[in-house]
DNA sequence: CCCATTTTTTAGATAAGCCTAAAAATATTT
DNA sequence: AAATATTTTTAGGCTTATCTAAAAAATGGG
């Protein structure tokens, strides 16, 4: 059985290189984690004993098979009690990030798969981000980034990637929500600002929002 | 901010002091806490530092005002959790105990009273035990012990006071559960066993067993 | 390719929570 | 009331996860 420190470093490593799937620096895994490099060489040694990373000192760390395999079952975990916490309890997508940080952690055979279960099989969390199933497979429609849109081009805004409370409160405070359906006005391409429609309402958004927002490819 | 073992203590020192609140051996705290008698002492040290336990070396402890107002949230936490596996997830009621010493843990200003409303604010978990509100206080009804009832006696079986995973699933065997109606038939003078109806069928059960159930007092 | 800068690792400390063994206090027997 | 037994505390160690400071390795500009 892992600690929650060791399973909070298996998860935010696989959020950061999920993308690349790349070597990670010592560096960029303590940012993340919030604590000093010397701390995260330390867990970085500890989670390659035990066959979680693969680990090169001085060279970086990348999740092993095994330790992806944990980490998706503590992002299954995350997402859907952010769901149920949502779905069921009636929280806004801006509050529950710190709430499911630690219900990921609750150590139960049974309990994920029937809150999955009790949740209807949701296959996204109220950011939009993909649950993974029971398997640990990630089973969802493609997305692209609304940054990538042309003008006259337009979809269904299904997820935000950053989910940091600033920029949700952001999307709060100019009414855009998933499931809009955002159509692209105008790119200016002096500060690559976005001019778009969100249902009726008509607004300019920074190229930084822009990349943040995910559309269904349709 | 309370660890996960000062708040279990806490609510363990609450079970074993609830009913007569008098001084409790450090032994009989290391005992419920399932560890060393030189720990429990540490133990108690710290939560007296901290002001929520009085505790005099040789002489024992019990908790102070401050330290049984904590112990009563992570009770309510604990009893609300468990309701919610049982009756939203489909848990069998010996099956929620483990779970719920880990979510019970959980901080959150907003959670366990949100829970409480999407649970619809419950007045006793599934074993029966009262669920303190949110100020803290218990309001239920009051009960009585079976073993106290007279032969002729009945009344409704509301709880059970050992919800261990052994009594839970004997219960289970004999099919005996919360709400039934129980009647007392004939008490054995010899070695104190009862002989009761419950709905329909009629058992025999041991003293032992009759001093952990609660009936409603009506 | 060398030297300065940056990154990473190691060394040594600290705090929490547990342990065993020994010492101290209290309780029980005779 | 002494001797013995039991209970409780203290002393000292171990592990986990963190930190700071120092050492070692890697990087990159000239
Ligand atoms: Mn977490
Ligand atoms: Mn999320
Ligand atoms: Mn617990
Ligand atoms: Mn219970």
């Amino acid at each position: 059985m892992l600690s929650q420190a060791e399973e909070n470093y298996l998860k935010e490593i696989y959020a950061l290189g999920e993308e690349t799937h790349e070597l990670l620096s010592t560096n960029s895994i303590a940012k993340k984690m919030k604590t000093k490099a010397s701390s995260a060489t330390d867990m970085l040694q500890k989670l390659s004993n035990k066959g979680l990373v693969d680990y090169t000192k001085y060279k970086g760390a990348r999740l092993s098979r095994k330790g992806e395999t944990i980490a998706m079952t503590i992002v299954r975990k995350h997402r859907l009690w952010e769901t149920f916490l949502v779905e069921k309890l009636g929280y806004n997508w801006d509050e529950v990030h710190d709430i499911a940080e630690q219900l990921e952690h609750i150590q139960s055979k049974t309990l994920t798969n029937r809150l999955d279960a009790f949740l209807e099989y949701p296959t996204r969390d109220p950011h939009g981000h993909p649950i993974p199933n029971i398997n640990g497979k990630i089973v969802t429609s493609e997305s692209i980034i609304l940054a990538d849109l042309n003008i006259n081009e337009e979809g269904i805004l299904i997820g935000v990637k950053d989910a940091s409370d600033n920029f949700l409160k952001y999307l709060n405070k100019i009414n855009i929500t998933i499931g809009d359906n955002i159509k692209i006005l105008d790119i200016e391409p002096f500060d690559n600002s976005f001019t778009i429609s969100s249902d009726t309402k008509q607004i300019t958004i920074s190229g930084n929002v822009a990349k943040n927002l995910y559309i269904k490819n349709q």
